[in-house]
RNA sequence: GGGCCGCUAGCUCAAUGGUAGAGCAGCUGACUCUUAAUCAGCUGGUUCAGGGUUCGAGCCCCUGGCGGCUCACCA
């Protein structure tokens, strides 16, 4: 069975799914992972009649502690304050440094990928004074979570340690308090120069009382806290955390002996590489999830969350094969799907897998699988031939003209492609005409080179204009010197291409001056032997 | 040092303890019209290594190797 589809059918009574996300600045595409792979379970849920809420939240109440995306003095003003009272870069028009970089970069790519959550802050939900219950709580309770921390994860917290953060009442920072003496009414708190490397606190200290968004609570609690308030079932979460000892392991703890509340099911699922290594925000295109989303279309980016086993880690190489090898398994399972015949061998329950992938959970899957999907390779090849009309090109090969979806498909394609080619492709998916002639061409028979000369001397007495009438013309030379067709493409593309291969030779020669043409074919012809 | 996850064909990945597979790449062949397409076929493996359990192990157990993550702060 489908991994999701286990999940679900081991659910019982309503659920609540949710995941969130720090925004501490530009999000990578191995983010996108949790929020598909909580989308699948989620829709495999619903498909199963069981009442489920899909909750998103963004915790934006933590401190800024990466300063990434801040320059110059701003690092020294706001490191160690809430993400949601720092402003955004300069130039976005957004409330916060976290409404920027998670609620307009990040959640863009939500919609298209058909994924809808209910979206929190919780600075709001702080502010309210939602989260006011489970702080009295934990409080109250601060020993008990001192020890889960000695327990689970071997750490010694001090005598007096609260698991809360004071947001400073003078310089705004919660990175750098230290909560003491919880009265049952209020906490004092010192702001230190000193406590985290990463942020210097102004030194002030005081009383507050920690409700209505004046303090935090500190990571670990907080997630729990967060599974009491929104009463969640369901919560997966990168191997980081899901390790023994670590945060997720602490926060269960939490959950159990301090909100007396089971802990939701967890989910782990592994990372995605990029080409082999751990993504790095230096990498540039491709790396964070809103440049994912032009490099990928939607069903794509889903299918390849989708397919593997969240347990299986992933390796995305935007320079290798990774992308066209893609494209081709997607189409093979949608071809799979709509019933038509697929070459080879199948993964288990491949419909279950592209109808997961697609954006629109109600679409008819059969339906889907049956559009005409150009093979990748092969658009990438078409478009680097200049005067080619790809679309007419497709629905001729395709036996129909292409219906509106498929046009779309299409076009998407044709742009990814574009952008593939030019950025990330490797060298032999780019044909070029060699300004020179190609030394491959030494390799050539003496037969093949004298098919050039001849082909020459009829494109000479022809001057065939269109792709179909040098296609024509050069079967026809072919066919009079009683040579294979593939031999005599073969040495086309030596001459022209430098290589044994090539996109259609007709069209490749109609598109360049004729004069050229003739004079490449003559040249490569000229080292005939006799 | 402790823990977790992974390691299967050149690459990306499958395989309720029951004959190790697919896609892509590669190679061979066909084709007067998709010539990097399509079609037919082929090659390709000590399943990281070594033990053990079993009638039978890629899968279970033990030991070791390699890679990633994590266990101190923070989130």
């Amino acid at each position: 069975m489908y991994w999701a589809d286990e999940i679900a059918a081991a659910a019982e009574g309503p659920q609540v799914v949710n995941d969130s996300k720090t925004p501490s600045g530009t999000v990578h595409v191995g983010s996108l992972r949790g929020v598909v792979l909580h989308d699948a379970i989620v829709r495999a849920l619903r498909e199963r009649g069981v009442e489920t809420r899909f909750l998103y939240g963004v915790d934006d109440l933590d401190p800024m502690d990466a300063a990434a995306h801040l320059t110059g003095d701003s690092v020294e003003r706001y490191m160690g304050m809430p993400l949601a009272m720092v402003p955004a870069p300069e130039g976005s028009g957004a409330a916060s440094y976290a409404r920027h970089f998670v609620g307009e970069l990040f959640m863009a790519t939500f919609a298209p990928l058909g994924v809808a959550p209910e979206i929190y802050w919780m600075s709001e939900r702080y502010a309210d004074g939602s989260v006011d219950p489970y702080i009295r709580v934990a409080l109250d309770r601060a020993d008990l979570v001192r020890d889960i921390y000695r327990r689970v994860s071997h750490v010694e917290k001090r005598e007096d340690w609260l698991p809360i953060s004071i947001i400073c009442e003078v310089c705004g920072r919660s990175g750098t308090t230290l909560a003491t003496d919880w009265n049952g009414h209020t906490v004092a708190y010192s702001c230190r120069p000193d406590l985290v490397d990463w942020a210097k606190g102004c030194g002030h200290s005081g009383r507050v009382i920690p409700f209505k968004g004046r303090a935090k609570l500190k990571w670990n609690v907080d997630w729990a806290a967060k599974w009491s308030l929104f009463g969640v079932t369901i919560e997966g979460c990168g191997k980081d955390l899901a390790t023994a000892g670590g945060s997720r392991e602490r926060s269960d703890a939490i959950a159990r002996d301090v909100f007396d509340r089971e802990p939701p099911l967890n989910v782990s699922y592994e990372f995605l590489n990029i080409g082999g290594k751990k993504m790095s925000t230096s990498k540039g295109l491709g790396v964070s999830a809103h440049d994912m989303a032009a490099l990928l279309p939607p069903e794509l980016i889903r299918f390849l969350f989708l397919r593997s086993k969240p347990r299986r880690a992933l390796d995305f190489d935007p320079e290798g094969d990774t992308i066209p090898g893609l494209f081709d398994e997607f189409d093979r399972i949608a071809a799979a799907t709509a019933g038509l015949p697929v070459r080879g061998e199948l993964p288990p329950d491949p419909d279950r897998i592209f109808r997961a992938s697609l954006v629109d959970a109600a679409a008819d899957a059969a339906v889907e699988g049956a559009r005409f999907r150009p093979p990748f390779r092969h658009l990438a090849l078409l478009i680097q031939v200049p005067g080619v009309d790809v679309e007419a090109r497709l629905a001729a090969e395709k036996g129909s003209p292409l219906d509106e979806r498929e046009t779309e498909i299409l076009r998407e394609r044709v742009e990814i492609c574009r952008r593939w080619l030019a950025a990330f492709a490797p060298d032999r998916y780019r044909v070029e005409v060699q300004s020179e002639v190609p030394s491959s061409v030494a390799e050539l028979d003496p037969p093949q080179r004298a098919y050039m000369a001849t082909l020459a001397d009829a494109a000479d007495g022809e001057r065939p204009a269109s792709g179909d009438a040098w296609q024509d013309l050069i079967f026809r030379t072919a066919k009079a010197a009683d040579m294979a067709s593939g031999y005599a493409f073969a040495a086309i593309y030596a001459a022209f291409l430098g290589r044994a291969n090539g996109p259609r030779a007709g069209w490749l020669l109609a598109s360049l001056e004729h004069a050229f043409v003739v004079e490449r074919l003559r040249s490569a012809a000229g080292g005939q032997r006799t």
